[in-house]
DNA sequence: CGAGAGCTTGAGTTATGTCAATTCGTGTGG
DNA sequence: CCACACGAATTGACATAACTCAAGCTCTCG
């Protein structure tokens, strides 16, 4: 069974994509983003599981999330792994693979899903004719330096229960741009995968969840998450000691 | 006092600058090197313990830096911080701030620093004429998501003992880079600095310094190491349980 | 020479990890 | 359709790595 299937596109353009609004063309004038169009030739298929690319693959394409999530991660020599970013729809995913084409990371599907390639060739190609391209290839990369730090101050300096509390709280925000509900949603990533990327253990998350549940800040069943009190968690946050 | 002295520079460039093979142009083939020499017109001095920039402070520029040291930090609300990177000279500072010209961190000097100013601006004007200059970046920007996915392997499934070694290590390749001695150096940051960005308090960092001096991996004095057995330290890097 | 910042070391505490038992949910094959 | 099996999640009891608090040491600089 093929697990990696590559479709042309040719009916499907940028200028008429309903990502628009959160992908790459965010921010850019219509008439620039109609010049976009050529730079999407290829969307994959991902089943679950599958990885979009792997650590050391020669690659040179940037790829923009159309459906489906996806897990970037590191791998260590002895078999472990971190577990670096979770992906959504509308969210590019390969910015640290610009270093000689060489990706540092891997990224594997969530679940089933759908990307759009876009060439670094072309990017060059195509910011001839539209200069603010390059612009918004930076501050995509910008943006994808900020947020790790972020992480990193989750990771540095708060405790487990500030760590899952800024987790939800920035999976909801993410959510509510995409369109969905902020306070209604399914989490893609098991216990396991948000224990390993906030640096906590399977057993950690999920006594935190049942606590934030006793107290009333969310209810949660399985990966179903409501948020019940917005405030309190964000209170979480940054709640000392 | 002026903390904070601009100095206009017409006399070097960066042609014919000592940095060369580690900074920006690293890589370039030598003629296009001389086309960024106007991409430098500003160099800044800072002295120790001063701000390059704050964060939200509006800025449309990257800075190489030429001489010193300076560390990089996340603020919270609450008045504590997360320092997310130690920079030396030949390294960029500030790719994190080219969302909307918006610092997303701030930058501090950690003994007087000398930069290499270079307008984001410029940048767009000269890649007209040095295509590659625009890779370059994107090069460079890569790098820094890929260093700071490092140090979330570190955070996120490192043992503190791990995290010093790595630590180390890291420092010993980078000055090496620079011509320095990769086994003996000073550190410039505290231990207190160096416990922040590694997740630690400087109590453990302490101990942990004295332990891999017990143990002949290192021999410290304050702020000066001598790597006694490199093999044995990055053997602890890697050391489970 | 004294004061203060930075560092080290010890003793006791605690947040989080480890190990283990149980439950829940889902998919499979009889 | 049921029962069984397996992976994922929960919960409890206990262990421990790292933290906190506290005392003392060592530089540096005025």
């Amino acid at each position: 069974m093929q697990k990696r299937i590559s479709v042309e596109v040719d009916s499907q353009h940028c200028s008429t994509c309903m990502m628009g609004h959160v992908c790459l063309p965010v921010g850019m004038p219509a008439h620039e983003v109609q010049q976009l169009d050529a730079l999407v030739t290829e969307r994959i298929r991902i089943e679950k599981g599958q990885p979009l690319y792997r650590h050391n693959e020669q690659l040179n394409a940037l790829f923009s999330l159309r459906s489906g999530s996806i897990k970037t991660l590191l791998e260590e020599a002895n078999g472990s792994h971190q577990i670096t970013g979770f992906y959504l729809p509308g969210e590019i995913v390969g910015l640290d693979g610009m270093i000689e084409g060489k990706h540092s990371s891997s990224a594997i599907a969530m679940e089933d899903s759908e990307v759009c390639v876009v060439q670094i060739k072309d990017i060059d190609e195509i910011s001839r004719s539209v200069p603010s391209l390059q612009h918004q290839v930076r501050r995509l990369m910008s943006k994808e330096i900020a947020r790790s730090h972020q992480v990193l101050l989750a990771l540095g300096s708060m405790r487990s229960e500030q760590r899952l509390a800024a987790f939800l709280s920035n999976l909801s925000q993410r959510l509510s741009i995409l369109g969905y509900s902020s306070t209604d949603f399914v989490m893609r990533m098991s216990r396991e995968e948000i224990g390993n990327y906030l640096g906590l253990t399977i057993e950690t998350i999920s006594r935190l969840f049942s606590r934030f549940a006793r107290d009333g800040v969310i209810k949660i069943n399985q990966r179903e998450v409501k948020i019940i009190d917005m405030k309190a968690l964000n209170e979480l946050v940054d709640k000392p000691c």
